[in-house]
DNA sequence: TATGTTAGGGTTATCGGTAACTCTAGCGAA
DNA sequence: TTCGCTAGAGTTACCGATAACCCTAACATA
């Protein structure tokens, strides 16, 4: 691999001088800058980012570290994360922790090893306190996205989970829905916990009594979601709504229901937090409480590039309200 | 920072010793194996990995280059390469080029001057054999995921989109259609060509007469698709049928359909190469030809990680086969 | 007793680049 | 003529780690 002391030997002049033509810093004659470029080129010249960032202790990259990859909701956010970070200067390098503390763990590790100048996190739950312990102590700055962490004090990017929960709650509620399950997320992550606050607050809201059979909780992820929300369909008195904490949870309920011989929303209504099918679907079919995912990409890196910036600068957080897109998974009663 | 000359001094020994006690090499004393390791965990040492590859010549990082991460099919592909890779000890950095030359450009120099020890490289089109030739000038081993590009020599893993095409053309024929329009991608991609092929392939050997003005061209993100679409509602004789070239071409060719009053598949029937909706949508309506992304990404780490071991191999191809899922979207006639 | 071997470690150079400083020729001002 | 300045370079040390080699005490062996 070439070297600035090949191209230096083949200009006739000492690597300092190469370093200077890149990097457009000290003195140099325009007959030496042409002439060093030239043989740049001619040479095929590349520089070692690593040799680099070794000795100006900055790599210019940024890690996004997220639960799902295959999620849309993150594909879109890293999208928006992306064209941030290449607009700031840094680039993004991705990793994906499955929703899997140990991954998780890993990843961090890879992380601090990396150098990074700074890590966008979406926390598999409130257990990852102690990596974004050793972060902060590493003095890496940390922006928090989609969930936060209790007891962690950073730069974060949420959802009004609440506020979002209890007003596609109520939305139930005035399609004439009373008798309205949650499937929720483990209540180790944030979001779940405040869904549930959400819910609740609706309930109350609008006098109607909390029966905590109607409460399930799942993983985020695919797997278990079908034997869970059958248990819903086991009850005397069968919900007539159900309000899933995330797009994969109401897609694991309704084909549940579906394998049962129920119809959506005939037999019963679904909805759910997060954008489902927009963009890849031909007739989008679930009500949802939609968030701005590219958005809390671009912000968060906002955010992180200013806290790179400026360390001592106040810490801040971003509410970012979600829409309710009412389509035909919800039926109207009576 | 910590770094090893720090644990050295609080060890009492050199910085050798340290390295030695971290990468189990050398003869080391049990006593100061686990004075040093118990120094390291108290002060909370990180290695630095730009310092490691710098000398050892090594990155422990692949590549992944692909042109829309917002794509299930490269999302899947990606979580493939992730795992893959994990497995083999390495780190996996994405990139995404958004089928945008420029970008596509800027990362290759990127992922170049981060010495990354392989790149699995969907290339955005043909003209991307320049940025292919410079990797390999590097000695930087290349595979080439999704698509081909002519003149280029070196690992594969592709899909079979000619016999997909043809396949999944003949099925539309089957089905009792004879007027069958393709709306294909740019032809400036492999994948574009061979989907071509395979279409009028179909065609031929069933007697059907090739109609230049059923063949559109289109991009292979979202833009352009409708108003392309909407050329064929404007012929005198109608397709009773549409093949597109990937999930997103036919997601907009539907759009364009249902805004001009046509519905799908009663009026005309619509289908394409790769998955669509399957695991994001409650009930998939569209009849597609699926690929296994996943085992994309798993196969050409797999030939990456081997390539990386063994330059002087020979070099290969691996073919998936994709596979027909017919839905609702296709309309059988009579 | 002389020599060889080995366990357990240390020295030094190096990877590719950059910061901070030094050097020198040429020119202008005193 | 002498001093000082400046343009245009070059020197040196260092970032954090490791490879390759070197060193020494203790013990075994001839």
């Amino acid at each position: 691999m070439v070297t600035i002391y090949d191209i230096a030997k083949r200009a006739n002049c000492s690597a300092m001088t190469v370093s200077k033509v890149i990097n457009n810093t000290g003195r140099i004659s325009e007959a030496t800058r042409k002439r060093v470029l030239a043989i740049m080129e001619e040479m095929n010249y590349i520089p070692n980012s690593m040799a680099r960032s070794l000795v100006l202790n900055e790599t210019k990259i940024l890690s996004l570290l997220i639960t799902d990859i295959t999620n849309p909701f993150y594909t879109s956010l890293a999208r928006g994360a992306e064209d941030a970070a290449l607009r700031h200067g840094y680039k993004l390098l991705l990793a994906n922790s499955d929703e899997n503390a140990d991954k998780e763990k890993a990843y961090i590790e890879t992380i601090m090893a990396t150098r990074v100048d700074g890590v966008l996190y979406s926390p598999t739950g409130d257990e990852s306190a102690a990596l974004i312990e050793r972060l902060t102590q590493l003095d890496i700055p940390v922006v928090l996205v989609d969930r936060e962490v209790p007891g962690v004090e950073c730069d974060m990017v949420l959802g009004d989970s609440r506020a979002g929960a209890r007003a596609m709650v109520e939305h139930l509620i005035e399609c004439g829905h009373r008798r309205i399950a949650l499937v929720n997320g483990p209540l180790h992550v944030s979001t779940s916990r405040r869904r549930l606050e959400g819910y609740k607050e609706a309930l109350e809201a609008h006098g109607i009594p909390l029966d905590p059979s109607l409460i399930l909780e799942a993983d985020y992820q695919h797997a278990l979601t079908s034997t869970i929300a059958a248990r819903l369909l086991e009850l005397e008195e069968r919900p007539t709504a159900v309000f899933a904490a995330n797009n994969f949870l109401a897609l694991g309920t309704i084909r549940t229901f579906q394998q049962q011989g129920l119809r959506v929303p005939e037999d019963i209504s679904v909805s759910c937090f997060d954008e489902l099918e927009a963009g890849f679907v031909v007739d989008p079919f679930m009500t949802v409480m939609a968030q701005p995912a590219y958005e809390f990409g671009t912000i968060a890196v906002d955010l992180l590039v200013e806290r790179i910036r400026n360390r001592d600068a106040a810490r801040r957080t971003v509410m970012l309200k979600p829409v309710l897109h009412s389509r035909r998974s919800v039926k109207r009663l009576r």
